[in-house]
DNA sequence: AAAAATCATCCGCCATCTCCGGAAAGACTC
DNA sequence: GAGTCTTTCCGGAGATGGCGGATGATTTTT
């Protein structure tokens, strides 16, 4: 099988299927015709796979198009739910983002990468272009590089072995130097900030929660660029995140 | 294959691959020889899957034990979004807790059953142990007969056949007969109410939501019997869904 | 600390099932 | 109603999933 990023699965079927599925997703609503053109496969065989997605209800066939089944919705909260936190992160994260006017976000670390698993918008934030589950790179964002810190130096290489340190714009860390040296500036400080390295004109501060030695996530605080500078970016905004973070970190011990 | 509901997939190694994938969701964390045990394959063979699953990014492996990636909560939001309302629909149903102090719910049909897609509380909400895409019946669930009165009668059919009229509690439509006058009545009415059907002391009201013949789904109202009776029950609470039901098709009509 | 047991991983052959071409059936257009 | 496009059905050949058995890793027992 031609595959882009070099995984060696050993079952094909899987890997074939769950290209289908991603197929519809990235289509949002698909034909047969197009699934198969899509994946370069027959028809007779993309026809197999949705039929048997179908029957499974892991899909849905709705006036001759293909979506994805609500199956995943459930799926999702499972998943969701195997994360320390992520049931009772989201007051903290709205009263930050009513407290700082902007947008805050939670995120964990998964396979290398920074996932974001709640958030919430204050009166001024701007719009995200995130969702629930959506993914990004970890050098490149405060949260991921408050999570970096708080990892042992060889998960960090590892990590950078994986996903590479690719630059997103013009202020991304792409050097190994440049990132460690980084990462011990936020080890010193307890939060991290992020100089529109990965979208231009904004900024944002973040703090990791680390419980027992755990890394179990991080929370963010991001807005323009003209809004979150001078003493609010370098001293308000961290006091802020550290102060809901450490809260966190206490009623978490205790529960 | 041993399969409850007697599905006729073509692949069997989607289904093998999606049986792993649920197992190891209802066992929350497994390692490999419990998923082998639960599912009665050779360890070898799941160990082929689980690997596969793994390189995949739809499992992690952490401490030996294998649990659903957060890749399944991007699946989750994007099978979320091709529902219309899913992304408007939340400030309805918090307004509508507030201004009930119950449960709220927002749900969907899929496949014969119906899916709990939004959810709110109000102060006085009891604990409800749904989730966001979990299922239930449609005949034994007040949003869920608002949702039937409104399909076409084969249609309707057609959903008993797949599913039966199971007896959750002694209150439980069980009869097509009983089940069609219900609706009948519900169309008059234009909203559905629950008396202990699904869940012995609760009750719940709810309307459909229909914008021009098509069916986006339903809101209703639960809570504990006592509190939901006599004017309350059968005027207040179902002019106040109503109300909101109303106000969000017309706000849909013109987005 | 050695031994035993348990679990995960690797290997290779056989039986099975995927995969696709081609044909038939259905849907849509003009 | 003819023509075009799409989906569905079918059967054979070749690829690959499935499992037993062996090896290595890890934990538990004595």
């Amino acid at each position: 099988m031609t595959d882009e990023t070099g995984g060696s699965a050993t079952i094909g079927t899987l890997e074939k299927g769950f290209g289908i599925i991603e197929t519809v997703e990235e289509l949002e609503s698909a034909t047969l015709t197009d699934v198969a053109d899509e994946m370069g496969l027959a028809r007779s065989t993309v026809h197999d796979y949705l039929t048997t997605l179908c029957d499974l209800e892991y899909l849905v066939k709705t006036d001759g198009e293909y979506q994805l089944g609500l199956t995943f919705t459930r799926l999702g909260t499972s998943a969701t739910e195997t994360v320390q936190l992520s049931d009772t992160i989201t007051p903290y994260l709205e009263r930050l983002a009513d407290a700082t006017g902007e947008t805050v976000w939670f995120l964990v670390e998964e396979c290398g990468r920074a996932v974001y698993l709640g958030h919430a918008e204050g009166d001024q934030a701007i719009k995200t272009e995130h969702s629930i589950g959506g993914r990004s790179y970890l050098h490149c964002h405060a949260g991921g590089k408050a999570i970096l810190a708080q990892l042992p130096d060889e998960r960090v290489e590892e990590i950078i072995d994986m996903h590479g340190l690719p630059e997103i714009t013009e202020h991304t860390i792409t050097s190994r130097e440049a990132l460690f040296e980084e990462l011990e500036r936020i080890r010193e400080r307890n939060y991290a900030q992020n100089h529109s390295e990965q979208l231009a004109e904004t900024r944002a501060v973040s703090a990791a929660i680390v419980v027992d030695d755990e890394v179990l996530g991080a929370i963010s605080v991001g807005g323009p660029a003209h809004r979150l500078r001078g003493d609010r970016f370098e001293t308000e905004l961290p006091n802020q995140v550290m102060s809901v973070v450490n809260e966190i970190r206490i009623n978490h011990r205790y529960s």
